[in-house]
DNA sequence: CATTGACTTAGAGCGCGCTCAAACCTTTAC
DNA sequence: GTAAAGGTTTGAGCGCGCTCTAAGTCAATG
């Protein structure tokens, strides 16, 4: 009933290894988390929350120290509103230019593949 | 009128430093290039239209072991077209990903700057 | 004829983002 | 009571993709 998870389970859910997730609580990324009574880490919905949009952040090529900054505005409370928007914004510029840019690659690629299925064909007439 | 080029040349045209450049050359991704009389690289246009569209595949984040890949397989002759075709479009199939996925995020970061904003106007109420 | 500047090589060094090793602690299962 | 399964920490190591250093060659310039 109660969605707390163990390291390991978060691992699975976020696809990366318990490893990779203390590294990022180490580096400041992921808030230092609950403990249980053995001292293990206890993850609430939340922090799954959190971690979630991070690596929607980190999927989309934003660089680790640039995450770090958000993370630390957005510890700093409401007053960091405005500039963890602006990043945010920024963001979504450099996200439109990579998909602008990608379109255009594919368009090169597709260009190229049909050059060489034009090849091939020619390849096959070769021997009489 | 004739269009070669120096490394330092092509390194503005690419808008690489030419210490990358040579080792590209290197590791075996760009090909071993002409040399002038005192044995500095000599860049001819196919050179270039080469190194271009090797850019345009890591601007489209094939790993570099892949370009290579590629580039060996070129260097092979017509009998690997097939294979290069099939790498391509395996690429294309990549990229093609990216961009979705980069579209979805694109959306998520929409929303997230929108909550901002409301969030945003609430602060500004706060003492009356 | 010495200096400047652009090039050459081989190889060392670096920043990023993990990834793993070692040593140790708990809880659960037999 | 002991072994296995899972967690903890600190810190070292690694793969990628450059990036830079050192020492040297060569060509044109003052």
């Amino acid at each position: 009933m109660n969605p707390e998870l163990t390291i390991s389970k978060l691992a699975k859910r976020l696809d990366l290894s318990a490893h990779t997730i203390r590294y990022y609580e180490r580096i400041g990324l992921f808030d230092p988390v609950g403990r249980g009574g053995n001292g293990h880490r206890v993850y609430a919905e939340k922090d799954v929350l959190w971690a979630e949009f991070l690596l929607r952040l980190k999927a989309t090529g934003m660089p680790i120290h640039q995450m770090l900054r958000y993370a630390e505005l957005r510890r700093s409370g409401d007053s960091t509103l405005a500039e963890r928007r602006e990043l945010l914004e920024q963001h979504r510029r450099d996200v439109q230019a990579q998909i602008s840019q990608l379109s255009q690659s594919l368009e090169v690629l597709d260009n190229k593949i049909q050059i060489y299925h034009q090849l091939e064909q020619k390849e096959h007439h070769h021997d009489p």
